[in-house]
DNA sequence: CAGTGGTCTAGACCACCAT
DNA sequence: TGGTGGTCTAGACCACTGG
């Protein structure tokens, strides 16, 4: 294939996917500029036209460009999608955007979980879990207070850690506990004592609530976690298509 | 291919897709049960492993089972992810989870685009736009105040519904105005004046906003829209994946 | 080691768009 | 009507999992 898109490893059509994705954010063909034929690109990268298509598949789901029968793909804009890690984890979050992140856990116990926990992690109930209450600052500035709820299999290796420690991901990556899927349900929730004391705001002032279930490659849930945020400090991005969409909005019960 | 997936209409790769959803959801396969090989449901559904596995990409994006090499698909759970028509469309979406939608006009001016407009609507500064407000209900309950600025193309239209139309988006694709990408921003913000009006809540108060623009198949846009949502009414869900991930979270700008 | 999903190819035909 | 992306096929090889 062309030399610019030998730079990185893996699958060939991940190659090429992120020297489209460079040549489309460069500008190359414009903001609104229609690209290449499939054939023309598939040419030029020496692959098969299904190889190409993978690629396009990328980027079309990042919301870069459009896709439609009998018309070139579009250019839609210069979307900056985070990878499923940066997603998850706090730290490498900000760190992606040049932030320093820091961390102070509140509390981590062992105890028995609580029917909500055995539901998101699938647990029998009496099963024990660990649960940890963690504030997370930006360049210092307090953001958000974590609320995490691992089972003992997972929560035994983060308790090892030092209190410090700012990223539980990695260490948990290193033993072998990998992260491959989350469902986020984001909302609008008032704070509790604790969120108010560790924020520095109102107790009943409302909070940007992300719940987030994430479970590994066979589909067994290894962290369920409640993430408040005080406004102003984060939004969440989502892009969708009528190609794919993986976005909903559901009603909460009237109280 | 097999009786039981002749059910719709449309490419043979989401029939298949279909009768799969079914057939998980209908715990065939058990709450983490293993699917059969890819090449015994290719058989079963008598078509190439290439269309079984774009019937599969579906359910994997829906958060329906996972995929890893070396191993067999494994039954994730039971999410019902809304179509990207449901999820653009209040009064589709209400439907769809059986409530009655109601919408009551409050305004609809057609004035200049202002900085922002200009920007999200791609306008060169000065082009008119139609801004309406409106509010809307479930059940009669007001639940969310709806900001839509129209660029004067798709505004036209808009304007010449009747006060009481419900929906705007079947009118709108009645004219030839399609919706196919969107890219959706999540966060908190206070209440203005109207919005404290509309919903009966204190000035000020927390909302839940949703931020949208949506632009057609040339990724021409056709609707910018702020919407806000009384706390405790709704919430948004995303699934997310190692494999697929069109979710990100962007820091705010500190006042 | 055998089983399984991930990647890649080459080619065919069709549906849709613009002209 | 010609160009383009969408769909579908048949087959090959590889990377990884698990016994």
């Amino acid at each position: 294939m062309a030399p610019e898109s030998d730079r990185t490893a893996g699958p060939l059509y991940r190659r090429v996917a992120e020297d489209l994705r460079q040549a489309i954010t460069s500008g190359r063909y414009g903001p609104a500029g229609q690209l290449p034929t499939e054939a023309e690109l598939a040419r030029h990268y020496d692959v098969s036209r299904g190889t190409l298509r993978q690629a396009l598949a990328i980027l079309r789901t990042d919301g870069l460009v459009t896709s439609r029968r009998g018309t070139r793909r579009v250019v839609l804009g210069t979307a900056r999608v985070q990878s499923f890690s940066e997603m998850l984890s706090f730290t490498q979050w900000a760190r992606s955007i040049g932030q320093e992140p820091g961390g102070l856990l509140h509390s981590l116990v062992r105890r028995p979980a609580d029917s909500i926990e055995c539901e998101q992690l699938r647990l029998e109930s009496g099963a024990e879990v660990y649960a940890a209450v963690r504030l997370r600052t930006l360049a210092g500035t307090p953001v958000m207070v974590e609320h995490t709820s691992y089972p003992a299999r997972v929560g035994s290796l983060v308790a090892e850690l030092p209190f410090d420690a700012v990223s539980h991901s990695d260490k948990l990556r290193q033993h072998g506990i990998y992260f491959a899927d989350a469902q986020h349900v984001i909302d609008v929730v008032p704070a509790d004592a604790r969120d108010a004391k560790l924020l520095s705001c109102r107790r009943g002032s409302s909070l940007l609530r992300e719940r987030r279930r994430t479970t590994d490659s066979n589909g067994i849930p290894v962290e369920w976690s409640q993430d408040h945020y005080l406004p102003g400090t984060v939004a969440f991005s989502v892009h969708n298509s009528h190609a794919s969409s993986s976005l909903s909005r559901h009603a909460r019960r009237s109280r």
